[in-house]
DNA sequence: TTTTGCGCTTACATTTTTGTGTGCTCCGCA
DNA sequence: TGCGGAGCACACAAAAATGTAAGCGCAAAA
């Protein structure tokens, strides 16, 4: 968002584990705040900046504004301007992005059962202290 | 991995994306600089810390404690200590970890192709530019 | 008998990066 | 004159990553 310092640990190990495995380099990717939401969103579907801004909860347009960017730079979200006005932007996921989706969605699931599983340990282990 | 401030923006944002959507609550437990290694390393064997830090490239003693202790607390890594002297500390996949495998490692192949793809389109519009 | 060392962790201080807030712009239309 | 769409610029707060140093329990070395 703001730019990195090249040299600091942060960014040469940041870059290292990039480098070396396709999974960092994927949630890299994918780890912003609003990422897989606007991805989730777009999902099938060409949205306009105001129509994504509607389903998001509680997003800032700036907010908006900048993971779009990255997303467009990261090669998962396309961005079409059309010359009408007032301008009109569209964005639809590329590609890579499509691909991307089975992934995501098992990531949902097991989020979902993950969580449950630890609720329950959590139950468990306040029951035992009761 | 500091607290946080309970009232800001950022910790409502995140907790109520969490709680509506699987995968971001996937995502925020697996994106730590040094997490998704982490549990890659442990895919189907046990190690103690010190053969842990020797595998990931260039962790601090520091960052890897930290990454496992928040490991433990989500839920998807195990923690053994040994009672001996000096003291023996163990680490392994929980249930739910295991089951999570087939899917970073298809992130891992969408990463490395997406890469792929991004490098070609690189090259491409050098290309055209020149 | 003091000193040293191992393997792992914690406390405290700082630096980087990420996420937010506020205000401003640009362009025609009503 | 004011509105709406789609942002950008600048300033700041919060969280994540890192660095440094110290601690602990006890055996083996000096």
């Amino acid at each position: 968002m703001g730019k990195r310092k090249p040299t600091s640990t942060n960014t040469i190990n940041r870059e290292t584990l990039i480098d070396f495995c396709g999974m960092v380099y994927a949630v890299d990717i994918l780890g912003g705040r609003w990422k897989l939401l606007i991805l989730y969103k777009l999902e099938g579907r060409t949205l306009r900046f105001s129509e994504l801004k509607k389903r998001l909860p509680n997003v800032s347009d700036r907010m908006l504004t900048l993971h779009l960017q990255e997303l467009e730079k990261s090669g998962l979200v396309i961005r079409t301007v059309h010359a009408e006005v007032p301008a009109r932007v569209e964005y639809h996921l590329s590609e890579s992005a499509r691909q991307l989706a089975p992934v995501w969605k098992q990531l949902e699931q097991w989020g979902l059962a993950h969580r449950d599983v630890m609720e329950k340990a959590g139950e468990l282990s306040v029951a035992i202290q009761s």
